[in-house]
DNA sequence: GGTTGACCTCGACCTAAGTCGAAGTTGTTT
DNA sequence: AAACAACTTCGACTTAGGTCGAGGTCAACC
């Protein structure tokens, strides 16, 4: 019917992606996405940036940071549109990423699980605190624990 | 063997729960611990901090805000010292809410799966990218979609 | 009783992922 | 050609969860 634009303004990018305008900027400064201007230095975005929001919004969804996120976008080929199975090969990775996460948290709650019977939750004994660390001994000079790290590569 | 000192000093209760002293005052100021002073205004912990410290920093791993926490801490007795069975009940939420985050993943993951095949993505079409929302038509005047929103309670 | 290390407060700074507002420019529509 | 919506940049601000340093005090050991 009607003729699809070829480029497509902040505000079109803006409604269609659900992307908040200061989001499209932030994500531009920030290298995930790229936009040309008009002479009046306005910014023009090809319709395939729509795609490229959709990979950035779900892989936030799936826990991954921007620099994450630009990292794997940086892996698509600069030479020509990304193809389904670029897309494909980079939401894989997300497949692993999600899988150890969930990993993680199931981990997590079977160690809980066996501690709620206690109400332990003991710096020397319980499980749950010491999941990297096992020499929490009491007593002078015990060495530090490690902070707590988040999960993630 | 030796006596359990009364109080610990802010160094004491952060070598021996592995919360940096910046921490310590900071949960303090949050209201998450609190201590009593010498007459030098130096803090001095009872022994029973460093449980609580284990709870907020259990906690945190599960994914619970500082915020969350201080509520469900405030759920504990002021009265008395809390007992196995307070910190059992304080536990057992946290197992409802490591159980929700699982499974909130757990769809997550099975979305991508059925979407890798076709490396779609697409605003229209993918239940990747529509997971709360299917009128993405296309066109003009497409109501926003709405902005990503975290998996959470 | 002095030295030294541990502690105090306060404000500035940090990252992540943006949002908001001001002041000025462009583009479109009538 | 004037109006007005949409766009521009820039810097400040936000929340969460802290860290860092300065400048000053306290406590413990020899």
């Amino acid at each position: 019917m009607s003729k699809l634009p070829e480029m497509l303004t902040i505000g079109q990018v803006a409604e269609r992606s659900g992307v908040p305008h200061t989001a499209l900027r932030f994500y531009e400064e920030r290298g995930l996405i790229a936009s040309e201007r008009t002479t009046g230095n306005q910014r023009r975005y090809p319709r395939h940036v729509l795609r490229r929001l959709a990979f950035i919004r779900t892989a936030q969804r799936v826990g991954l940071s921007l620099e994450d996120v630009h990292d794997a976008l940086a892996t698509l080929p600069d030479n020509r549109t990304p193809t389904k199975s670029d897309w494909s090969r980079l939401s894989a990775n997300w497949q692993v990423e999600l899988d150890a996460r969930i990993d993680a948290l199931r981990r997590l709650r079977d160690r809980l699980t066996s501690c709620i019977g206690c109400g332990c939750l003991s710096l020397r004994s319980c499980s749950l605190h010491n999941l990297d660390d096992e020499q929490a001994v009491d007593g002078p000079g015990a060495p530090k624990l490690k902070p707590a790290v988040e999960g993630g590569t």
